[in-house]
Formats: structure tokens, C-alpha cells, sequence
DNA sequence: TAAAACCCTCACGCAAGCGTCATGGTCAAG
DNA sequence: CTTGACCATGACGCTTGCGTGAGGGTTTTA
């Protein structure tokens, strides 16, 4: 029923060693079966993927801790009374992902025109 | 004429040490006065404020020096004769950051469809 | 002309995100 | 019942992107 350390690692595409380093950072909170082996569910592959697009993206893990039980969908599962403060900080998060994201777009437009100034410039 | 280090980095809002780390792994290429010091340009500003964001979005200082020489706007300065492999390469930059710009979009809906839901909950 | 304020080059230090043993339990297969 | 494939917990190592002196010239300011 529950996934063991090794198949989330080969399925999501990551180390042994990192699901133990998410774990420790907080990011994933698997079970544990009497043995000690680490217990994961199947929703973890996706998170697990989740947090590497977040990583590679430039996200420090305690960012990523914050805002990922935030990403489960369109607010299934929202914390009661989402005070204040906690919006600011997602809010935060948000703009700075926004900054990112318009960077990256800018060089990736600049990346396709010098491509396509190269490919005409072969033709 | 030229800008000095110190005024760099208070322009572009980074450290004076991040502009010598930026040189050493040949991102920026001042020349020299006279007594050493090290020689800017006006330009300098906005290829450093470039550097900065694709650092903070999570590319190595190796990369953004393959890609820099392609950022200068469309094919101003295109490399003579372009051969295929270092084509692929920029290519495969390209397609790096568009992985890239998907995650951290569907990271940032994810968190204003987050934020929406809590203002109409509270309002 | 002397202190401030910059500049230079080493060179060590540090946090993040794992890689890589070392050492040892667990479990299905032969 | 032993071999091999997994699992666990340390714990040290490495890389990246700088921070932070140490030690010593230069240039502007008082």
C-alpha cells in the first residue's frame, strides 16, 4: 500500500538522499512502518516533483516549506483563520515569483531571437 | 569615463565582492587603469542587474556565461559562423528555462488562487 | 600632510543541497 | 541460512555564491 523510499525516488526522478534531505527540511512528512522504513503515499510523487521544479527554480527549501500546503489545488484544504501575516508572506512569495518569472521570460525571448537570427541567417 | 567598482555596486545594487566573483568567473570583463583598479562601463549596470536575476532564478554562473553573449538584444552581435553544437546548446538553455517559467507559473496561479480564496472568505 | 575612503589580491569561512561512505538492521530468493 | 537488494542513521565531503578579514597601495578630503 505504501511506497517505500527507493521506488518515489525512481518514479519522481530524484536520489535516495534528497527524499532524505526533503524530509529532513520539512518539505515531505512520511510515515514510518514498525521496521523504521519510511512510508510514502502516491500523492508524494507529485509533490516530490513539485519540490524540484521549486528547487530548481531557484527556491531555498524553507521558502518551499511555506508555500507548498498552498499548491494542493484551488484551496482544498485551506488552514482555518489564514491570519494576516501568513497572506503577506504568500503574497511575497507570489511577487517574487513573479519577478523570476518575468526575468526568465525576457532571456528566453532573447535566447529564441538569437535562434531564429541563426537559423534565417543559415537558410 | 569609467566606472569604478564601488559605484557599480551601489548602482546595481550588489556587493563589491559579488562584482569581483562575477569577474573571476568571467561573466563581466572590466579593464584595467593604470594603478589596477578595474574599469566598468555604463552598460555594465544593466548586463549586472541581468546576472542578478537569472542567478537569483536559479542558473549557475557557467551557464549565464554561455548564454550572456546571446542577451544583448536581438542578434546585435551574433558570434561568426555559429556551429550546430553550440546551436544545441543555447537551445537546450532555452528549452531549461522554458521547464523553468511553467513551473514557477503554475506555482504562482496556485498562490493567487490561494489568496483569492482567503479574501473572499474573509470578506 | 595625515586621515578617510577606495582599490587590490590572497585566502579562509559559511549555508544550501545533496553525494558518498561507514556501519548495521530487514527481508525475499536460492 | 546465507547472499543480495533495500532500508536506516550518522557523518564527512564537495560545489556554488558570495561574506569577511588581513595586509597593503591610491586618491580624495580636511
Amino acid at each position: 500500500m505504501s511506497v517505500r523510499i527507493g521506488d518515489l525516488a525512481r518514479v519522481a526522478g530524484v536520489s535516495v538522499r534528497a527524499l532524505r534531505y526533503y524530509e529532513e527540511e520539512g518539505l515531505v512528512r512520511p510515515s514510518r512502518a514498525e521496521n523504521g522504513y519510511r512510508c510514502f503515499e502516491e500523492r508524494d510523487v507529485e509533490v516530490v516533483r513539485q519540490i524540484r521544479g521549486l528547487i530548481e527554480a531557484g527556491l531555498p527549501t524553507r521558502i518551499i516549506r511555506d508555500v507548498l500546503p498552498y499548491l494542493d489545488g484551488p484551496g482544498e484544504l485551506m488552514p482555518e483563520v489564514p491570519c494576516e501575516h501568513m497572506l503577506d508572506e504568500v503574497a511575497a512569495h507570489r511577487d517574487a515569483l513573479e519577478r523570476r518569472i518575468r526575468c526568465l521570460t525576457r532571456n528566453r525571448d532573447a535566447l529564441n531571437a538569437y535562434l531564429d537570427a541563426a537559423v534565417r541567417r543559415s537558410a
